[in-house]
DNA sequence: GTATTAACTGACTAGACAGTCAGTATTGCA
DNA sequence: TGCAATACTGACTGTCTAGTCAGTTAATAC
């Protein structure tokens, strides 16, 4: 029974903290003392703060896109506008079951840091570039097979991927329950590609 | 010609900060050497950053608000789906004119704060039942007159605003220009709400 | 002109925090 | 067992920042 190494802690710490109060707001004394270590402990293993929060990135990125291909290693769709209905969906429900991912990922710092850190910058690429291709390869094989209209499949893709981005958002602001929202946005989804001859 | 007071130079500065370098990373000594003022000057007329915060949210909220209803007062529409999509375009050009309004609405301190400070929740509040009463009276008309499908207004209201600031976030983290989305945007929200009986 | 209030400032404080370092404990292996 | 490397720690430092305060300057009122 190899138990976490207390690397593996400390990500696993860092990713909940980063996530949910910020880079600025998240103390290396706090990770340090939430993981049950001293503060020096995780500058043995991360240089610089800076470097723990690529780990805790990088981290969220290979979960992430893990899960998508498990997902449709698993998943077979009768059309492509299900195939696509059923990666908004399954994104929705990720963002529910791993909030800090989806948190971290929206975080101003992440996409500053990526201006600067190319690191960074390659594992927020990875991330999106996984996200929007999921959608994009969806919508190429509903026009092959009828069941899409005739658009721009790059461009509805990054539309689609704001639009369920924006709805995890509107509900992780608490402003109101985007979650009744969920039927309602794939039905609009729908409504939005579907091949109307 | 009265010139500008300080304290709304000590707010059109914070603004700027705030918006782009966010709560924490801007400091009162930078918002004051940037107004022309020195560090001390800003709490004679704020008590603290946290009250400087709400006065910039609470100007942003007003400027806003004012933007809109002039809007309305000088277009006038054939329909309700016209001026659905007249309300989004004007959305997203005022995004782009008044970027620092969107990015402070947008960053995560203004929520957060929302949760603990009445006067912060209050501002935040207007301004999101004023940016979903707009497409929700475009979707109100737009079914009496025929132009709009039947759809629940209001969650089809939060979708659309939900799309639209997903659309204006994928660009300010430019990841890719979201800016040639625009026209593609509004072709899929006519898809999405209009009547095609 | 003088009194009163409002606007402003320089010098300071107390706390927080990233990062260092010299040294101690723990592990793996010969 | 002993040796070497790896993992970990406590005590410390320099810097940064929100907020204070006693006092100065500017504006207004009479």
């Amino acid at each position: 029974m190899p138990k976490k190494s207390k690397k593996t802690a400390i990500i696993d710490t860092a990713t909940i903290l980063f996530a949910g109060k910020g880079f600025t707001n998240t103390s290396m004394t706090e990770v340090a003392s939430l993981t049950g270590i001293v503060g020096a402990t995780i500058f043995y293993h991360f240089k610089t703060k800076e470097e723990l929060f690529v780990s805790v990135l990088e981290n969220v990125k290979t979960g992430l896109v893990q899960a998508f291909s498990l997902y449709f290693q698993e998943e077979h769709f009768p059309s492509g506008l299900e195939r696509l209905l059923g990666a908004i969906a399954y994104h929705l429900h990720l963002s529910e079951i791993k909030k800090e991912w989806f948190h971290l990922l929206r975080r101003h710092y992440t996409h500053e840091l990526a201006a600067v850190n190319p690191a960074c910058r390659r594992h927020l690429e990875v991330v999106y570039t996984c996200l929007i291709e999921i959608f994009e390869r969806a919508l190429v094989i509903g026009q092959e097979d009828g069941s899409i209209g005739p658009l721009s499949t790059k461009k509805t893709a990054l539309i689609i991927l704001a639009m369920v981005d924006g709805i995890i958002q509107l509900e992780s602001n608490n402003l109101y329950n985007a979650g009744t929202l969920y039927s309602e946005l794939l039905a609009s989804c729908r409504r939005m590609v579907e091949n109307k001859q």
